[in-house]
DNA sequence: GCTGGGTCAATCGT
DNA sequence: CACGATTGACCCAG
């Protein structure tokens, strides 16, 4: 492949070339779309006032909430243990936001009188209105600023129940990343919740909902690995995948918002050069190869001068000078592949791919004719399979390899729209036991809750912020699913459109009905039998599948215990440990903080069984840090409410990674004749956090 | 339902 | 301390 367009770098580069300065893009005044919201609907602020249907006491209380929080996220893996030392800090309690815009919400009146600029002008001329409109971003900008410019003094506010410790912050651990990939992705969620149904006025419309949370954990400190290093970067594993670039911003793996190089200087004896720590490929310069082990990366840089409209050539300088420094020290560099996200084709997924170095670097001609620098990243050995992994098991689902150990193609014989497939090379068995594959729910007549009113009136779809729709309102005014049909947030019961409302099928309050979305298999563990596992890589909040099967009661489950034990068993009234997976409400005290409870509260127990029926989630393994999560969510058929166990992504899943959620443990008084530790089974999750028993 | 151009933006080194 | 090179994420027109 090395052509007479090819030249080494070191024969015939001319390294002291400096590049021209040249500006790529120029701002422009914004003027924003403000008149048509603010003249929009009957209610002045857009929506109308509503009285949240959790219990008053689940209303947010700023006084305790330091305890609260650290009482609430003792449990998961993802409290800093430094964080839960809560001293008193006058600083902490008073840091107050500057308030830039007045609250959508009539409870929420800003006081503030610096940058307050109300909507009390709601009814002057349209210029008046425009013109607080555009105060409105002024402040808006003002305040991100201001934001920045409080980092440093706000950032090390490790007394704050929501940041992380100075310690933690420079050099993280397993913990402190997936407590601050939560902690993003849960406001993340949140913000565009708010801004789908339009809570927000369009003058603070958040268009970007990933830029805004990441700067509100910036203020607050919560990020983690700052300190930027070569080489692995501590609590992120290979293989780990990432929905957004800010996502590997905060927890230290790539520090560079945009940028697909990141680099820094270092400082040897008296010399001071930089050097490569990780890149991003993003296929935008098609920089594949067939094998998986080496990445041909493109240097930075325009190849196309827009001012003189010359072709220009790459400079050895910035990311290309670090590479190439790199290159000769031989150090590692961090590789993120990133491919398009096959469920969102606008998106985009990001995996950590490991260590690299670089073996090989030189010129090509590009498509226009300039140079551009190419660096051959070999993949270091003795590293898990990571990107390679992901590419097979696209092939897999594609259909176009063959696999070692791979019994049936679809165990759900069509009953899912998506193939579930069955492999095992493991051991000789052919299969797990009998039973009928169903997607949903198998009730004896008894059961079911009469609800006085039953499904919604809307036509077409719901929409989020229709305060008319009865199921909207059912959720305390929330819609429960934002874009994607990500799960913004846990709530002790979800209420989900069915098929008694007149709202059409497609509508986005279905979410747990229209089947699984993700390509996932059933396949052979080493030691738990047989485990469910995906193919694709799931964001946080995705929706994975409900608990299906044949509602049971105790009697029968008692009678089944008895005799050889019901190990595909759900009952809502074991002993789940609590976790906090729903947003930090002081994280976003600018914008909204309506918090709701994220206890279990089922009123009368639910217990299933997918013994003889059932679907994927019976194969899904007990783990005590688990990657998925029950979700109760209630709708109507046939005049009744039932209640449906659904399963949702509590964090990030990498393709291949095991599906696992947490048993709970059975009551003692419910270990009837048995006694409890004769009852339960050994864990074998594995994990850092694990019980050792469970059920 | 896809593509392509336009817009606005966070980061860290210069 | 301010600036600028980088190209992501999202939106809307075609």
């Amino acid at each position: 492949m090395m052509e007479d367009n090819t030249v080494h770098a070191s024969d015939s580069v001319d390294k002291s070339k400096i590049i021209e300065a040249k500006p790529l893009r120029s701002l422009a005044p914004v003027v924003p779309k403000c008149i048509q919201s603010f003249s929009s609907g009957n209610y002045p602020y857009g929506f109308p006032p509503f009285y949240s249907l959790e219990k008053p006491h689940e209303n947010p209380i700023p006084k305790g909430a330091q305890e609260t929080h650290v009482n609430a996220t003792a449990t998961e893996e993802d409290t800093p243990v430094d964080a839960k030392v809560t001293k008193e800090s006058p600083v902490a309690a008073k840091a107050t936001p500057i308030r830039f815009y007045k609250s959508s919400h009539d409870e929420e009146v800003n006081t503030q009188a610096d940058g307050d600029v109300g909507l009390e002008g709601l009814n002057g001329d349209l210029d008046d209105k425009r013109k607080r409109c555009a105060k409105n971003v002024q402040n808006c900008k003002e305040f991100l600023k201001r934001n920045k410019k409080n980092r440093e003094t706000q950032g090390d506010d490790s007394s704050s129940s929501v940041g992380i410790s100075p310690l933690l912050k420079d050099d993280g651990d397993r913990e402190t990343v997936t407590h601050v990939l939560m902690t993003f992705d849960s406001i993340r969620r949140r913000l565009c919740q708010l801004e789908e149904s339009k809570e927000l006025s369009s003058v603070l419309a958040i268009k970007r909902a990933d830029l805004r949370a990441s700067n509100a954990l910036t203020c607050k400190g919560v990020r983690t690995n700052m300190r930027r290093r070569v080489g692995e970067v501590p609590g992120i594993e290979v293989g780990d995948v990432f929905f957004f670039r800010m996502e590997m911003c905060l927890v230290g793996l790539h520090g560079q918002s945009m940028g697909g190089i990141d680099y820094t200087n270092i400082k040897d004896e008296a010399q001071e050069e930089p050097v490569a720590l990780s890149v991003v490929s993003s296929g935008v310069y098609d920089d594949d190869t067939e094998d998986n082990n080496i990445l041909i990366y493109s240097g930075q840089g325009e190849n196309f001068n827009k001012k003189d409209k010359h072709v220009t050539d790459q400079k050895l300088q910035r990311g290309n000078l670090a590479l190439d420094k790199s290159s000769q020290r031989h150090n590692e560099i961090r590789v993120i592949r990133g491919l398009r996200d096959a469920m969102n084709r606008s998106a985009k997924i990001y995996m950590y791919d490991g260590l690299y170095k670089i073996q090989d670097s030189w010129i090509e001609r590009g498509k226009s004719g300039g140079g551009v620098f190419k660096y051959k990243l070999v993949r270091l050995p003795g590293q898990p399979s990571a990107f390679a992994a992901w590419r097979l098991a696209q092939k897999w689902m594609a259909g176009s390899s063959s696999r070692n150990g791979f019994i049936l193609a679809d165990l759900s014989t069509g009953a899912e729209s998506i193939p579930v497939s069955l492999v095992n090379d493991v051991d000789g068995e052919k299969g797990p036991a009998f039973f009928t594959y169903f997607q949903s729910l198998k009730k004896p007549k008894s059961f079911g809750i009469v609800q006085p009113s039953l499904g919604c009136h809307c036509n077409k779809a719901c929409v989020p912020g229709d305060l008319n729709c009865s199921c909207i309102q059912r959720n305390g005014g929330d819609f429960p699913y934002a874009a994607n049909s990500i799960l913004v947030g846990r709530k002790p019961l979800i209420h989900e459109c069915g098929p008694m409302c007149q709202c059409f099928p497609n509508c986005k309050n279905r979410v747990s009905q229209t089947g699984i979305k993700q390509h996932m298999e059933v396949f052979k563990t080493k030691n738990r039998g047989w485990g469910l596992r995906t193919l694709d890589p799931i964001r946080a909040g995705s929706f994975i599948c409900e608990y299906a099967g044949e509602v049971i009661d105790r009697a029968k489950l008692c009678r089944n215990t008895e005799g050889d034990r019901d190990e595909y068993v759900f009952d809502t009234s074991r002993i789940y440990e609590p976790f906090k997976w729903n947003y930090e409400p002081s994280l976003l005290e600018d914008i909204s903080s309506k918090v709701s409870s994220e206890d279990y509260t089922i009123p009368s127990p639910l217990i299933i069984s997918a013994k003889n029926v059932g679907n994927v989630a019976r194969f899904m393994n007990h783990s005590c840090s688990p990657n998925v999560f029950w979700q109760p969510i209630l709708y109507a058929e046939n005049n009744q409410s039932f209640i449906h166990i659904v399963f949702f992504a509590l964090r990030h899943i990498p393709p291949m990674a095991e599906l696992t959620y947490d048993y709970g443990i059975v009551p003692d008084g419910h270990a009837k004749g048995s006694s409890a530790p004769r009852g339960r089974n050994k864990c074998f999750c594995g994990s850092a956090k694990c019980r050792g028993f469970f059920g």
